[in-house]
DNA sequence: AAATATTTTTAGTCTTGTCTAAAAAATTAT
DNA sequence: ATAATTTTTTAGACAAGACTAAAAATATTT
């Protein structure tokens, strides 16, 4: 069994892992966590002796299986719950993540697995992120950035990089949501900025806006 | 903001006063909560500084006002989860303080208001426990024990007063649930033990469970 | 390859919440 | 009313998790 601040950690560096692979230095960690090198470093020490990550000094650290599928287990529940509070109690997807934050360490493998059946074995979270199964698997969903897109191209929204409040309020104000279709209309040589036609409307987005947003053609 | 521990306290501290009145002893609310004497004359210094309870040395403890909102809120969802855990994901009555006892916790009041309404407003939890509104009031169902009723009277079992897993399995077995209709067909002067008709079967409860099932007439 | 800069670790401290053992107060019994 | 008992509080210690400051290792420059 994990503490709160444990399954944090164990949280951080699997995203960390999806992102920039293998070997997460203790600076890395910290700065996701916004904590200090020093406590991670506590911290890492007592996970490697729990067997859930290997740590050699200096070098960085990696989850092991098990680590891997105690993080998956987190960010399933997260995410389940996340479906739950849109789909269910009239949340936005800008209000979820920290009542989302809170609920992921709920200790209960009956309540996940109901919770589960209840919302109709959701694959995706509001976000479009993809809820891993019990064993820790999921589907990596093949996702470009709307940056990537040419002129005249088009893509569905199927996710966003940024979950802060402000950017999705930001999408919601401006039609952009799961499953919207977007069409590049024109691209700003000069600043990358994009032209793009959604909902019916068309938008002028920075390049900023559209390295965050995930389509899929 | 209160710790997970203070509201643990204040919750057991609240419990303690809805049964025997007001000055709790320090003794009492460590055997509540599985602790030693001298934890709690810690804490309940920690929680008199922050106005939730008055504090005399050697005289126990009462909670103020502000104490028995906070307190009533943590109550309020427990009961709300334990009524969605019911009705919505197919727990028995049996399996939910445990979860609920980690799910009161969470900290959105959205969540406690969009959970309320989701479920729809319930007075009442699994266990006919009242749930109090955001104010902290409830209405105090008048309930005796099933133990008061004399030979030949009849009443509806409206609540439990052990809540234990053990306890709640045996009424399932039994076919005794909220609501259910029971008559008292006879008393045995010796013990005190019933005989009882629940749900068409006649049945012998001893008085230990008597003492633990309320009804109303 | 030495010097400098950065990253990481260690050592020691702090806070929260708990505990044990001993002292103090209150209660009960004689 | 004094003695014995029980309850409560104090004092001091400990574990978890975090922090600061300093030391050690690694990386980067020149």
């Amino acid at each position: 069994m994990f503490t709160l601040s444990e399954e944090n950690y164990l949280k951080a560096i699997f995203h960390l892992e999806m992102m920039s692979g293998t070997g997460i230095s203790t600076n890395a960690i910290a700065s996701k966590l916004e904590t200090k090198a020093s406590s991670v470093t506590d911290m890492v020490k007592k996970l490697a002796e729990k067997q859930v990550l290997v740590y050699k000094k200096y070098q960085g650290v990696s989850l092991t299986k098990s680590g891997k599928t105690t993080a998956a287990r987190i960010v399933r529940k997260h995410r389940l719950w996340e479906v739950f509070l849109v789909e269910k109690l009239n949340f936005s997807w800008d209000e979820v993540h920290d009542v989302a934050e809170q609920l992921e360490h709920i200790k209960s493998p009956k309540l996940t697995r109901e919770l589960d059946a209840f919302l109709g074995f959701p694959k995706t979270d509001p976000h479009g992120d993809p809820i891993p199964d019990h064993e820790g698997r999921f589907d990596s969903v093949e996702k470009r950035l709307l940056s990537s897109l040419k002129e005249n191209e088009v893509g569905v929204c199927v996710g966003v990089d940024d979950s802060s409040s402000n950017f999705l309020q930001y999408l919601d104000k401006n039609g952009i949501s799961l499953g919207e279709k977007i069409e590049v209309l024109s691209i700003e040589s000069f600043d990358g900025s994009l032209s793009i036609k959604v909902a019916g409307k068309v938008l002028s987005i920075s390049s900023k806006i559209a390295t965050n947003i995930y389509i899929q053609s």
